[in-house]
DNA sequence: GAGACGTGGTC
DNA sequence: TGACCAAGTCT
């Protein structure tokens, strides 16, 4: 039912909200699925250059099905949750091949693709397709939250489910896409984490939150917890020819298909890491030449880096060459190495700004 | 249910 | 400076 919270958002976007982001234009369902995706987690200025660089050169899902691995992660480079890049594929291949090139129309069916989840699939049905889906992103979290005086942290299952009983009852029938975009826009440019416009609110009237001048309890935050401490080992691996040796990562873990630097495990002490570099890599190796480590911050662990450097002596082939490549020094230089976190790649070729 | 997955912005 | 969060999904 299109009730007077739909028609008050509605007539707030009309003026006030945003109509001219890049997908906006020429909307199909391929490109209304790639930004989907891309705001995931991530804030509309980061996405924008991502998604044009993205679109010229993958137009069509045609395009970004058959294209290399790399070449889909290399246009990821920087943008975080790599998964999503490996899924986005995925997820091409099996339109191209399973639905004939055309995205389901189906709520369920569209959840069946990787990464596509409840609410982007709502999304793309309420974007490309114009028919009603309740979307419940972390604005609408907020929003509803909000008016509902909804208590408790939305990662609660509990809470989650109330506040997708909210999205539901709200969602209108008439004008699907611009409300979706308009309650998405009002948590973003009004209903804010912080210091919320609330006197520019098209739904301050009737806000609960608002009422009892509490907006700052709504959503309920996370339960507070001390992030774990993780070590590894990154190795710089250099032969006589100046050359560094560099590893394709695992699909899933941290940069999950991307190059970097090769990890050990940190339960090697320093004394052992000539054997273990050559029992991973093959190599006959000198003694390491340890820097200080340093600190990475992730969103659940902190991860200590500690930096060893160790020179090659035999000129043997690397023994997984499919996994491993060299580069050269001047390279290397160029892409800020030795400083091991600075090396992660999406080809030998191509740098990643961290 | 809880943890993993990234980077950039905010306070 | 560091905790917290952002157009969530997968394991």
């Amino acid at each position: 039912m299109s009730d007077s919270f739909a028609h008050r958002l509605l007539a707030w976007y009309d003026t006030n909200g945003r109509h001219d982001l890049p997908w906006h234009h020429d909307r199909n369902p391929y490109r209304v699925w790639v930004s989907e995706i891309m705001l995931q987690q991530t804030q509309v200025t980061t996405v924008i250059p991502y998604f044009e660089a993205f679109m010229r050169r993958f137009p069509d899902v045609e395009a970004l099905a058959s294209a290399p691995v790399d070449d889909v992660l290399s246009h990821w480079s920087g943008l975080g949750y790599y998964a999503r890049a490996r899924n986005l594929q995925k997820a091409a291949q099996q339109v191209v091949e399973n639905h004939n090139g055309q995205f389901p129309e189906d709520l369920e069916q569209l959840q069946t693709l990787p990464g596509i989840g409840r609410s982007t699939a709502a999304a793309i049905i309420a974007q490309a397709f114009q028919r009603r889906a309740a979307i419940l992103d972390g604005n609408v979290k907020r929003v509803l939250a909000r008016y509902h005086a909804i208590a408790g942290w939305p990662g609660k299952t509990s809470v989650l489910n109330l506040l997708w009983a909210r999205a539901e009852e709200h969602t209108p029938k008439e004008r699907i896409r611009d409300y979706t975009q308009a309650i998405m826009d009002l948590g973003a440019m009004v209903c804010t984490r912080s210091r919320p416009a609330c006197e520019s609110c098209p739904l301050r009237t009737g806000c609960e939150a608002y009422a009892r001048g509490e907006t700052g309890l709504y959503p309920g935050s996370k339960p507070k917890k001390t992030k774990p401490e993780k070590t590894t080992w990154m190795v710089i691996l250099q032969d006589h020819d100046g050359r560094i040796l560099l590893e394709r990562r695992p699909p899933s873990g941290i940069w999950g298909g991307l190059w970097s630097l090769p990890e050990l495990d940190p339960a090697y002490g320093p004394d052992e890491l000539p054997e273990a570099c050559e029992q991973a890599f093959g190599f006959n190796c000198g003694e390491p030449a340890l820097t200080s480590g340093f600190r990475h911050t992730f969103s659940h662990y902190h991860l200590h880096i500690r930096p060893a450097r160790l020179t090659v002596h035999s000129s043997a082939q690397v023994k997984d060459a499919e996994n491993h490549r060299w580069i050269h020094r001047d390279k290397a230089l160029a892409l800020g190495l030795p400083a091991p976190i600075r090396t992660l790649l999406t080809s030998p070729e191509q740098s990643v700004l961290l």
